[in-house]
DNA sequence: ATGAAAGCGCTAACAT
DNA sequence: ATGTTAGCGCTTTCAT
C-alpha cells in the first residue's frame, strides 16, 4: 500500500494519488474550506494509504502561524513544575495549542539561550517560570509579540502578563503562624538563596514575620543539588547537633521536610510540641508519611491552568489588552507537625 | 536602539542595518562559511542592536533540517522519567540537536497523536519508551525516515533500534533472590497491568521464577493512578488485612513500596525477618528512609544517555546500518528489607 | 466547490 | 570573501 520512495510524502503526492489539486487537498487536510464530501473521501483515503504526515514547517511558514507555546520552567526534578505543566496541558487540550518544555537548570544564561532557540520557532506564547531574568532575556520577550506570562511568583514586574502567589507573603503567613503557636528558637533550611529567588522571598518574608515578633532565625542551613530525604536529614542532624535548644525547623521544600520529620520522629522529638516543623509546596506525593507535615499549597496547578488560558484567549483574540495580573493565595495545611496557636 | 515596528524582524533588516548582503549575514548568524572578521562584527552587532532572532522555520524548511529530537514518554510526574530525561540531555547538550518532550499517558491512541504531531515537525530523530504501540504508530516510525530508538523495555522486537532492560528478566531475578532468602508466601502489589507493560513484564517474570520453586503468589492488590506513599500504605494494609500470613511483597514501584514499608515499621513488623519487602527503579529521592528499601536499578539514566548517542550519531552520519540493540543489565540493590539467603 | 499563482524567510548551489 | 538565483512545501489570495 505504502509507496516506497526515500523522500518525505509532499502534499503533491497525495494530490496525485487522489487526482485532486493541492490546494483542494490542503483544505480537507486542515478541515477549512468548502470541500464536496465525495472529494474529501478520495483525499483523506489517498492521505491514509500513502502514509502521508503533512510537513508543519511549510505549514507555518506559508500561514505564519504555529500552534506552540513555549513553557520554560529550571527543572522537571523536583516535583513542582509537572504540576504546573498539568494545568497548562489540561487547558491547552482544549484549544490547537500545544506546550513545549524547555529547562534553564535554574541558570539565567541558560534561560536566555532556551528562550532564543524557542522564539525562533515562533511560538504562540511563552509562559516562563520567574520574574527574575536576563536584561537580554527580558528584551527578547518585550520584543517578541506574543503573550508573555510570568508564572509562580508575583513579587516583582512581569514583563507582561503574570500569574502566582506571592512567596514573600507565603513566608510571612507561615512565620505568624508560627509565631502564634508559640515557638521561639526557630531555624531554617532550604537552598542556597542566589539559585533559587522564590525561596529567598520566602525566606525574606519569613525573617520579617519573626522580627515583627521580636524574634530571630537561632540557626540556618543551606545546601545546593537535588532534594531528597537525605539531605532534609542530613541538614536537620546539623542544626540540631548545633543548636540543641531550637524548637522549630521551617524547611524550604517539603521533600527536604519530609526527611527532617523522619529524623526527628526517629530520634523521638515530640512534634509537634518539643519540636514543630513546617514545609513548603503541598507534594501530596507525601501523605502516607507518619505525621503529615505542615506546608502551604503553591497553587501550581491553578497557576498553569490560568497561565495557559491566558495564551489561550489572547491567542484566538489578539486584540486583548495583555498584561493580566493574576495573584493567587495559597492556604496553610497545617498538618500535625505545628502545635495548635497556645492562648 | 531596537527598531519598534510590529513585524518579525527578518535577515533582510538585519543585512539592510549592516550593509551586507542577505546570504553573508546568513553565514554569519550561522557561524558558517568564510567571513571577513569585519562583516562578521558588523553584522553581529546590526543584529543584536535590533534584537534580531533568526526564523527556524525558514531556516528548517530552506535546508531540510531540524535539530529537535522527537521523545515520547508516558508521564513525567513518576520520577522515572525525568531521569532517562537527563541522560538524554546530557549527551545532546554537547551535539547541535535539541529534545522536544511530548506526553502519551500510557494511552496508545494519545501516543499515536503525539507522535502524528511530532514528526509533522520533521524532526532528526524519536526517542520513545516501550516496545508496544498502535500498528498506525509503528507504520508512522517505519516510514519516518530518521532514526527510531525505543527505550526502557528489550522484551520484543523494535521498529529500529532498542536501549533498555529486560523488565521480565528484572522480575525474575528478584523473585529468584525473595525464592534464596526463604520466604514462602509471597504477595504483589503494582500498577494494573494492562496500562504499564513493563510491569506486567516484570509480574510474568517474577511469578516465572517463584513458580520454578514451587512457589505462588498468595496474594495480589493492582492500583491506577498516581503512585504515593499512601497508595502504597493502603495496598499494604488490604493485603496484610486479607492474608495475615505473607511474608513478602513485591511492589511494582518504590514508591509504593516506600508506603508500605512505612505502615509496616508503624504496625510493628520486624523487617525483613518477619515479612520481606522489594520495590522497582531505585529512586534515590527515598534515601532517607528509616530502612533503605529493596529495589533494582533501572538503569534509566544510562538508557536516557545511550538512545541519545545513537541519534546524535545516525544524525551525523545517516549511513550507519541502525537497528542498535542495546540490553543494559540491572542490579539489584539488597538495602535493608529482604534478609539475607538462608543456607 | 475547485484551481492557479504568488510568496512566507530562509539556505543550497552556484557564480564571481 | 561575497553575492545571485532558485527553491524548500505549504497557505493566502484571487479567479473561475
Amino acid at each position: 500500500m505504502t509507496a516506497d520512495l526515500r523522500r518525505p510524502l509532499t502534499l503533491r503526492d497525495v494530490s496525485e494519488a487522489s487526482g485532486v489539486s493541492e490546494m483542494t487537498v490542503s483544505r480537507v487536510l486542515r478541515g477549512q474550506g468548502e470541500v464536496s464530501a465525495q472529494t474529501r473521501v478520495r483525499v483523506l483515503e489517498a492521505a491514509r494509504a500513502l502514509g502521508y504526515v503533512p510537513n508543519k514547517i511549510a505549514g507555518a511558514l506559508a500561514s505564519q502561524r504555529v500552534n506552540l507555546v513555549a513553557v520554560i520552567i529550571p527543572s522537571m526534578s523536583n516535583m513542582v513544575f509537572p504540576e504546573v505543566m498539568m494545568g497548562i496541558s489540561e487547558v491547552l487540550d482544549e484549544t490547537p495549542l500545544q506546550p513545549v518544555v524547555g529547562l534553564s537548570h535554574y541558570k539565567p544564561e541558560r534561560e536566555e539561550a532556551v528562550l532564543y532557540e524557542m522564539l525562533s520557532w515562533r511560538p504562540s506564547g511563552v509562559i516562563m517560570a520567574g520574574l527574575e531574568h536576563s536584561e537580554a532575556s527580558r528584551a527578547m520577550m518585550r520584543n517578541a509579540g506574543i503573550p508573555i506570562v510570568e508564572i509562580m511568583d508575583t513579587d516583582g514586574e512581569p514583563v507582561d502578563a503574570m500569574v502566582g502567589i506571592s512567596h514573600r507573603r507565603a513566608g510571612q503567613e507561615m512565620g505568624e503562624a508560627i509565631v502564634q503557636s508559640g515557638y521561639k528558637r526557630v531555624a531554617f533550611l532550604g537552598t542556597k538563596m542566589p539559585l533559587d529567588h522564590r525561596a529567598r522571598k520566602r525566606f525574606e518574608g519569613f525573617t520579617q514575620a519573626l522580627a515583627k515578633a521580636g524574634l530571630e532565625v537561632v540557626d540556618q542551613e543551606f545546601y545546593s543539588g537535588g532534594s531528597g530525604f537525605e539531605k532534609g536529614r542530613e541538614m536537620t542532624k546539623a542544626v540540631l547537633d548545633r543548636t540543641p535548644d531550637v524548637d522549630f525547623l521551617y524547611y524550604s521544600n517539603d521533600m527536604i521536610g519530609a526527611g527532617g520529620l523522619l529524623y526527628c520522629l526517629e530520634m523521638g522529638f515530640s512534634v509537634p510540641n518539643r519540636l514543630g516543623l513546617a514545609g513548603f509546596n503541598g507534594v501530596n506525593l507525601l501523605r502516607g508519611l507518619p505525621k503529615h507535615l505542615t506546608t502551604m499549597d503553591a497553587c501550581r496547578h491553578e497557576i498553569g491552568r490560568q497561565a495557559a488560558q491566558i495564551v489561550a484567549s489572547r491567542t484566538e483574540n489578539p486584540k486583548l489588552p495583555g498584561g493580566e495580573r493574576i495573584i493567587l493565595t495559597p492556604a496553610i495545611t497545617r498538618g500535625d507537625t505545628l502545635r495548635v496557636a497556645d492562648q
